[in-house]
DNA sequence: CAAGATTATTTGGTATACCAAATTATGAAT
DNA sequence: ATTCATAATTTGGTATACCAAATAATCTTG
């Protein structure tokens, strides 16, 4: 008896969502986290009746993260979790990092006093975990600190292509983030030059400084995706 | 008798491809020169039946078609051709611009003489019309040549999201460039600037004059948006 | 015993059936 | 005639059924 995704004790007239797309989060969840490993097939039939579900919405799920490139469909083959080469990662690496600074240069406009306390707050939560044993947390608000300033832009293309990106980067960010635990005060340095950027609203800086950034983890990322491939 | 949507004289083995996106392609074609109008309803029976196919395909082609923004879904009313905000135009434009900008700076590495010349090639032909009555001709050479130039980029993942977004602006872009038939002289002057940084690799050039010509468009599209609306 | 052919089974792709919500049409009451 | 309530119908969401291709298993044959 499998359990129903979601408790549906929300409002029950507004806001009802379709199948396919809880079930795409469910599993996009799962992709970016590792949980289901790169490589690893999704079985329509077998996942459907885990989910509880028929296989119709979960066709319509894996069709949405087939779009975002989280999930691969051959003809006739069962569905896999992407598994990109480090080329490719890097190429998204290279687009996330025109995003970002893009975001950085438009939320100097936009960022409302709030939002900058918020990341600051953010800011000070890394530099508190700054020697925390946990990686995982440490690495979450980070990825927290760069949505918060594309969201500042309140431009919704930008902010969903970046979670796009976001999403297909999160496991080879991670594993970097992994093996930099020692190097976090560079990381902290660099934010804090993002932080001063968008406090003075000065477009160039902050875009810069976020480019930069970027290009630090295209590299340290493409060390590690030259190293024979040891995952988790 | 509904003809179905190809002739399945292709290479019988390979290649084949699902229904779903085959449907997105002609949808998509559609939808892009404005034969289906922003805000006209795509109702799935009657659509499948005038495909010739079942709604389970012409389903999978609106779900790629909403995850490319091109299509509506509301959760109980029929798919509607999405009709973007000249707010949500601009938001496209900016972010189009910093990815033909990246585009341009990439390509300065990755671009083969085979694909200069290309380029070049298409450039020649927008001269040769710049006097034509038919623009869309002149609009579709354009678009031809900016794709080249993301295309000489060789990175996957951005070719893709600058497809979407050319997808989403296409509309906006045509409009716009049938009011500015006299000004075609400008748009040579820059796509030569551009031309010029690609020929020597100049990656600052390229991307800057890209970025300059993109500037152009979303000045002259924001205009046009701010008319009351007439269409075609 | 090994290698190839053939059958059985699994799996994705498509079509159809059913249901619930929403819209439209219809009719009664003021 | 207008307005509100109610019934009929349309429409999207989900489940199921069916088919063809691909894979796995089995059997036959050299």
């Amino acid at each position: 008896m499998p359990a129903s995704l979601i408790d549906v004790s929300e409002i029950p007239s507004l806001s009802r969502q379709r199948l396919g797309d809880q079930i795409a989060d469910v599993l996009r969840k799962q992709i970016v986290v590792g949980e289901l490993a790169p490589g690893s097939r999704i079985p329509e039939r077998e996942t459907s009746l885990a989910l509880g579900v028929s296989r119709t919405p979960l066709r319509e799920a894996l069709l949405i993260l087939e779009s975002e490139g989280l999930v691969t469909m051959a003809p006739a083959r069962s569905p896999i979790v992407a598994n990109p080469s480090p080329k490719e990662v890097v190429d998204l690496l290279i687009v996330q990092s025109a995003l970002e600074a893009l975001a950085g240069d438009c939320a100097c406009d936009t960022i409302t006093e709030e939002e900058i306390g918020h990341i600051e707050e953010l800011h000070g939560q890394m530099v508190a975990q700054a020697d925390s044993t946990e990686s995982i947390d440490f690495f979450q608000v980070d990825m927290a600190f760069h949505q918060a300033i594309v969201a500042a832009t309140k431009n919704a293309p930008l902010i969903k292509t970046h979670a796009q990106y976001n999403s297909r980067l999160w496991r080879a960010r991670y594993l970097s983030s992994r093996r930099r635990v020692k190097k976090r005060s560079l990381t902290l340095a660099e934010h804090g030059n993002i932080l001063e950027g968008l406090r003075n609203r000065d477009r160039k800086r902050t875009s810069r400084a976020l480019e930069k950034h970027l290009k630090t983890a295209i590299r340290n990322i493409s060390t590690i995706l030259a190293e024979p491939g040891t995952d988790a």
